[in-house]
DNA sequence: CGTTGGATTGGCT
DNA sequence: GCCAATCCAACGC
């Protein structure tokens, strides 16, 4: 269970929309005291500072300022007063763009992913995005970690053929979803978070024009 | 300055 | 299905 080369920056430094899908399969690695922590990627979301929905759409603040740095670098982000969430951030520098990873398959370290996150069920351990951050003990600390040539936290290529179909749907937890599908997940993989698609916004009885 | 609600989760009705 | 947990960024006054 090698898996392939790092992800080069090269490959992060594009629109989040292109990279989202393509990060499906690839595996999220972190280096661990006792061998290491190891997931395969299989759900993450585009952001873009286009977006009302992005943490950069309202421009750059201490608490989004990684996003719009460069491509490759981990952006951490606390909420609901108890949460860490991870993104791989994307495109150009200076633009606030980021891939949400939301679920994976651990594959090594299942045994510390289960302390982290109080439970053994392997369908628990890393399937949402807070969950997979409590699994991988990210957190404040984290944020702005460099993936690409870091040690600590790292991305490599999938294998060869991502067997399963890629699915794309509306974001979850987010207004008016439909307008920007971009959640990408493996069709029919277990390890999916269970959110649901977010549903656009519509007053009953309205029909639009 | 006060209020609101969130890229969530887990537990309970 | 509903809601509390629990912090903090964004926004209104």
């Amino acid at each position: 269970m090698a898996g392939g080369a790092r992800l080069p920056r090269s490959f992060l430094a594009r629109p989040s929309v292109a990279v989202a899908p393509e990060l499906l399969g690839c595996l999220l690695v972190r280096a661990a005291p006792r061998g290491r922590l190891l997931a395969r990627i299989v759900e993450t979301e585009a952001y873009e500072e286009s977006d009302p929905a992005s943490h950069s759409y309202r421009g750059r603040t201490s608490r989004n300022e990684v996003m719009f740095g460069p491509a490759g670098c981990l952006y951490v982000y606390f909420t609901y007063g108890m949460h860490f969430c991870m993104n791989i951030v994307t495109g150009r520098e200076g633009e606030g763009s980021a891939v949400l990873l939301r679920a994976a398959e651990p594959l090594e370290g299942l045994d510390s992913m289960a302390r982290h996150r109080g439970t053994d069920d392997p369908r628990l351990l890393c399937s949402g995005p807070a969950r997979l951050c409590q699994a991988f003990g990210v957190g404040r600390r984290e944020n702005g970690l460099d993936v690409v040539r870091g040690r600590d936290v790292f991305l490599l290529a999938g294998e060869p053929a991502p067997c399963s179909p890629v699915r794309v749907t509306s974001r979850v937890g987010i207004r008016n979803g439909g307008e920007r599908p971009w959640r990408f997940l493996l069709e029919g993989d277990p390890f999916v978070s269970g959110g649901r698609p977010a549903r656009d916004r519509g007053v009953r009885g309205s029909r639009g024009s």
